[in-house]
DNA sequence: ATCGTGACCTGGA
DNA sequence: CTCCAGGCCACGA
């Protein structure tokens, strides 16, 4: 698991969700990208990219899961606010992720699609 | 236990 | 294209 904080499964559905959501990041390969919307459906819960932010905000070792690699509908990073958008986007231009000059990659190019 | 907040997305106007 | 409403539920106080 890939992070370290107590899990509190209060039902089935959020036990699918939260490990719905660290499975499928982990297998985001490096240099591709998905979205929230695209990992929430993947685990499940095709309405709820919003809770796939909040999950991944609330890991404590985030080195150990590409959280990086989640960014919006629109290709763009989300995370300027918290911090982390510099951080975020050196690590996927390190992987070879183009951003143009509105901070977004081109998801057609990028976007990962689970086998 | 409740409550407010929020790394988002979709569909309709 | 924009704006708005509603969904969804983890998280921390």
């Amino acid at each position: 698991d890939a992070c370290d904080k107590p899990l509190r499964y209060n039902t089935p559905m959020e036990r699918s969700l939260r490990e719905g959501v660290l499975y499928w990041v982990a297998q985001i390969p490096p240099g591709r990208v998905a979205t929230y919307g695209q990992i929430a459906a993947l685990a499940g819960h095709p309405r709820a990219p919003r809770q796939v932010g909040m999950i991944l905000h609330g890991l404590k070792d985030a080195s150990v899961l590409p959280w990086f690699r989640v960014l919006n509908r629109s290709g763009g990073i989300s995370t300027w606010r918290l911090g982390f958008g510099e951080l975020q986007q050196r690590l996927l231009e390190a992987e070879g992720v183009v951003f143009d000059a509105d901070g977004c990659c081109d998801l057609s190019r990028y976007q990962w699609s689970s086998p």
